[in-house]
DNA sequence: TTAATACATCGTAATATTGCGATACAAAAT
DNA sequence: ATTTTGTATCGCAATATTACGATGTATTAA
């Protein structure tokens, strides 16, 4: 074992345990905020921002690739990263929608 | 290696990722959905619902209890498991601002 | 008391993640 | 052409996750 077995789950519920899973590590929802905070887009300063290193950041840089959530353009020597809007909105609005399916009932144990 | 250097980021940080993680799996999301549906908490109806051991449902939702999301309590013979209001509302209002930091600019790659 | 029911926990195998040094690679500068 | 600079990838060690059978535990039923 040790594999998630997603054929028993919907395409929803797989892709949704992917992004979340792509932003569940602080050092990827840090690199997130540091791509929003710099309105330009910065590159492998993050590796001095955080404290991890360089192969490390690039690993993480990945996987929020892999999961569409950000999307990187080669500026010359340096890679320019960047929110993907698309994803980002979609994905906001998929958790938006899960959270309001919630609504405090009286009767709960 | 193979642990999260937690060390080096804010608490904020690290408490999101912790949240993000607990649903970041199809079989908790699948767990969070059924809890939230029966509006009167279920309980190990889950373990016929989804199709997974009894074992490894009882592991999830130990695991979602750790994390806050649910809460449990003894109904007899069986257990009711519900949304901890409180963390879900918290959790949706700190996710809800993570998303909105981010605002298209123009001028991105 | 004993049996049944509903969960929780233990132990274990298979696999995934995290982090990093070393190294490869590609574009720009010399 | 060679060096420098910024990133990506490889390979590895340490640890975490996923899933499940087997077993423990606590409450109700008989």
């Amino acid at each position: 074992m040790g594999l998630t077995k997603t054929e028993i789950f919907t395409q929803e519920q797989n892709h949704l345990a992917v992004m979340l899973k792509a932003m569940a590590h602080p050092a990827r929802i840090a690199i997130l905020q540091q791509i929003i905070k710099a309105n330009t887009c910065i590159c492998g300063d993050l590796v001095e921002e955080l404290g991890l290193a360089q192969a490390t950041i690039s690993q993480h840089l990945k996987e929020l690739k892999t999961a569409g959530i950000i999307q990187g353009t080669i500026e010359g020597v340096s890679v320019c990263y960047c929110i993907n809007p698309t994803v980002w909105n979609e994905l906001q609005k998929q958790l938006s929608a899960f959270f309001s399916t919630y609504e405090l009932k009286t009767n709960c144990c």
